[in-house]
DNA sequence: GCTGATTTTTGGAACGTTCTATGTATGCCC
DNA sequence: GGGCATACATAGAACGTTCCAAAAATCAGC
């Protein structure tokens, strides 16, 4: 009903006879280039405002080497830590006049090939990608191959020399071991995780390693795989109780697990941080607002995003495929999960 | 270093060359026309293979009528509940062929403008916003006059006719003031939610609504706007405990209000559900892994989103502009946090 | 007012598709 | 073997930009 009538849409050869230019012109306005005089901007800015004009990136890009576009593949957008991840780089791609496409792929590598496929259609100039569980290998090789820039966050994809960002999982679950040592545990389960999960492996393995540096036998840590959910916690909590030698204390997978273990806990009538110490992982939002308040591995998460953003556009500008990995710092936020020194609490040794 | 360097991407004139057709028969076959002899389109397929020839959309969307991606601008990411919604229409639009794009806002209709004008930029076919707080009533009148097709997602734009998506908030406020009438409360606060919120205006009318039709003076029922976050809630308890007369049970503006409602409560020694009763609205998926589990009013979101996609693809479809309004119906979810009847509990009259 | 340097502007050929109109085989029937 | 459908295949002009090479306008100096 306004001006224009909807399917024709204002180009810039329109704009050009309107303004009384060629649309060469139009195009270095466009551009913001130096070289036109600025009687003559500011007429071709007026054409562009009166008539309505809309870019048309599509056909932009079928002359440029690259488009404006990346892409974020998220393996569980629901997950409010991925949730976080996707709005540091799409606050970093946007700042840098990027247009940042986001997927979801719920964890399945099926819908994630479909989506690099799309991605690739669409011509993105680069990929931040959240791997689904299960993901093949091969699955970036073919945008690797073609020069197409890819960084990885937090999980890592074997035997590819694709960058990564993530953060510091041994350290973070080393930080944890040592807090609970320090309070005197010396029966500390790693709980939860899948079982196939390089973030896992690689927390595990920090848990491990300040385990034996502590002296104490890796081989009777209890670590048993289990979802990524607040039932996988549950679940895992209730088998290292079953134990002959039950732990008094656990560092868990990440923030979700330990929700879990912390309901199980509840329902066998022990209070976290009182009759049993739970660490997390990750520090989602929703730590310091659960009951108790859970003591976690805190990770920047925003930061990791930010970081993984910035890997890409310069891999963008200077055209190069590869980049650093980046392993973000962690520390220890200590809350009430995991009470205060064993001592002072009711301790029964086996 | 695989075949193929970087920069020179294959085209379907490549193709065409490598199978001995035409150009024009490549795209035939790429659309699965049935008019193309099976022989060819193997050797065409053949080719597509072998030269690793990735479809250029940027290209074909030069040519046709509308693109294949659609986007979906939304106000908080990071709110579980927007996450959710963002998820399902995603899945509904992907099923259906079509590119969905992701946007956050974080509540900026500043930065919401501008994705906006990047989606016009891209050529979007269609677009569900889910408006950010404080958009100008005006903000998609350019979309809607070249004749993109828009719905609304949650929250309704005054004075335009944008067909909407959402939740039956008067309903679901009426339900939840009904379960606190039969458990015996008579002192009921409507807590949080941002004073312009057009949603809370929506639960709050049917707040009032169902407390008018009990009999009750809706003047004395406290409601103070305040933001919709934990601390919001919290604070907004704080205020209505002040009160001279106060409440025994409360219906929250959301479940995020609900939680920060609950964990006031505690602190003040009371237990959420025994001495005083709190219903939520959404039903995250945190609510029943609450402590304690929260009775709030239930939104099929994944539904909503779904029904919101299904709407923009018909309107693509039929190249119509405008479509019905979708008022998802919405239960109560029976938890804890309101408790059992109030003559059971310590009651205290004034 | 001519020369040459400098600043602005411009035509037109890409870019990789789609799509219409027009071809050319192929098969069928008499 | 000529006529006529029918099935396949294809040239070539779009689509809306960018960008190069080159033209046109402007300026400075004499």
């Amino acid at each position: 009903m306004t001006a224009g009538s909807p399917k024709d849409r204002v180009t810039i050869v329109e704009i050009a006879a309107a303004a009384g230019v060629s649309k060469s012109t139009v195009s270095l306005v466009l551009k913001g280039s130096e070289s036109v005089r600025p009687t003559t901007r500011d007429r071709v800015n007026a054409a562009i405002r009166d008539l309505g004009y809309v870019y048309n990136r599509g056909a932009a890009n079928l002359r440029r080497a690259h488009s404006n576009m990346v892409g974020m593949i998220i393996h569980d957008l629901i997950n409010p830590f991925c949730a976080e991840l996707a709005v540091g780089i799409e606050r970093s791609f946007q700042a840098a006049g990027y247009v940042p496409f986001i997927a979801n792929t719920a964890e399945s590598p099926v819908r994630q090939a479909e989506v690099i496929k799309l991605m690739r259609e669409q011509g993105v100039a680069g990929l931040i990608v959240s791997a689904a569980r299960g993901t093949p290998d091969d699955a970036l090789d073919g945008l690797v191959a073609v020069g197409v820039p890819v960084v990885l966050a937090m999980r890592r994809l074997k035997g590819r020399r694709i960058p990564v960002v993530g953060p510091d999982n041994r350290r973070g679950a080393r930080l944890a071991v040592e807090r609970l040592l320090e309070l005197g545990h010396r029966r500390i389960a790693f709980l939860g995780g899948y079982a196939d999960s390089v973030v896992r492996a690689e927390r595990l393995e920090g848990f491990l390693a300040a385990l034996v540096d502590a002296g104490l036998d890796p081989a009777g840590a209890i670590h048993a795989p289990t979802t990524a959910t607040r039932e996988g916690g549950a679940q895992a909590l209730e088998m290292a109780l079953a134990q002959r030698n039950p732990p008094t204390a656990a560092v868990c997978f990440n923030d979700i697990v330990a929700f879990g273990v912390c309901l199980a806990l509840r329902r066998r009538g022990i209070q976290p941080g009182r009759g049993f110490a739970v660490i997390g992982f990750d520090d989602v939002q929703d730590a310091m607002h659960a009951d108790p308040p859970l003591t976690t591995i805190a990770v920047d998460v925003m930061g990791l995003g930010e970081r993984a953003a910035q890997s890409v556009l310069r891999m963008i500008e200077t055209g190069r495929n590869s980049a650093e990995d980046h392993i973000g710092a962690v520390h220890l936020a200590v809350r009430e999960s995991c009470g205060g020194p064993i001592s002072e609490r009711l301790e029964k040794r086996a």
